[in-house]
DNA sequence: AGCTATGTACACCGATCAGTACCACTCGGG
DNA sequence: CCCGAGTGGTACTGATCGGTGTACATAGCT
């Protein structure tokens, strides 16, 4: 019986028609954008009839949700999952970005749609809490004095960086990094890093690896 | 002659109708954006017939540039301007934002538009890159070590709050002006006690409240 | 084979939108 | 008084877009 497999939904896979609609949809809406992208775009993209489209998903609407609810499962997995980083190297991580990255998607569809209440705006809301909250446990790891304000610092960071980059036109998250490595080593008592000024290492009163992961 | 008549360009003021469409257009722009923004709708606000518009600008996008050119003299001059403040107030006076502020129009047309090209985005950028330099001149003033670098990181701060604002559809300015006073002590040699470096200030230099108002 | 879910091709509808054409009105100045 | 620039009103064009209907083709399961 092929495995090939249905989704956790119902998902028959014929052609995995699908799946060609999302990979299409993600490229085209995070190059041009969501309201500048035609369905019959998305469709000609993915090789696939509009019909089919629009028996897969029940509107543009829908197709955009979706879009974004893609990258839910893995939150930031590459940055997060590297448990061969300290969490400090974690946190810092998150700030390395292939420097031609196009733009948050989920800035650009709250951006784009304006409806807080928009599905798609509501997966972009929870997403970035996700991210904060990430940040957040990951900054516990690191013994930050307050990890939830941390985690919210540096989520804020990173939407400066990728909002300004585009604004600018121009790379803007070495210097979001540079602002998190001050907030880190502000918030981290005792940091084994190289701090030049403004934080002084006190004792070792917590060792800065309580990785538990 | 009534001096009412013709301004720098020789648009006749017979009833003020471009002046009302660039109102209308400045309203309906910041809260539905501007690709979700008609003509006729701008026309309906402003009280004026499409040919009219027609006449006064050459295109929507002539009108979007036009917009954001508005802003383009008093770039923040209400922050600036306050004589009354010292630089450092001045620097986190920029975070004061009324709460329910949209979000920052460059912001908005740089992701809408979505093209580096477009009159609009130039403003946008060049805007942003403006504030920058006024956020780098007082920082200066201020006697920051590297104003150019903390002027950067304020506007990052600035952008990081109006974006992720939207997209969390909660105010963050606060969480940006805590990370901005950092930085901007960071920055200071000796802010108001004399703190040049390995110094162990009494309590961290992070203000609790931000906003002396 | 035969049935059903899935997909294709293509035409079509209704709405919206940017932009234009045309006519009538209304001012303000001569 | 007329003249004409500026304007309002309205209807129009051409294009795009979201979404649907229909008829036909294919793949897979039983």
């Amino acid at each position: 019986m092929t495995e090939l497999a249905k989704g956790p939904m119902g998902q028959r896979r014929g052609r995995g028609a699908r799946e060609r609609i999302l990979v299409a949809a993600q490229t085209l809406f995070r190059e041009q954008g969501i309201s500048r992208t035609s369905i019959d775009q998305v469709c000609a993209a993915a090789e696939v009839s509009k019909r089919t489209a629009y028996q897969h998903f029940a509107g543009k609407d829908e197709l955009v949700a979706e879009y974004l609810h893609q990258f839910d499962p893995d939150v930031m997995s590459g940055v997060f999952d590297c448990t061969d980083l300290t969490p400090r190297e974690r946190l810092l991580a998150a700030f390395e970005m292939p420097a031609s990255t196009p733009l948050c998607p989920y800035i650009a569809a709250a951006v784009e749609l304006r409806d807080p209440e928009h599905p798609a705006s509501r997966t972009a809301r929870a997403y970035k809490i996700a991210i904060a909250e990430r940040l957040a446990e990951t900054a516990r790891e690191a013994g930050a004095a307050n990890p939830e304000q941390l985690g919210e610092q540096l989520a804020l960071l990173i939407d400066g960086a990728s909002a300004r980059s585009q604004v600018i036109n121009s790379e803007s998250f070495s210097a979001a990094a540079a602002i998190a490595a001050v907030l880190i080593d502000n918030a981290i008592p005792a940091s084994s890093s190289p701090k030049p000024r403004g934080n002084r290492p006190t004792k070792r009163s917590t060792p800065d690896r309580i990785d538990g992961r």
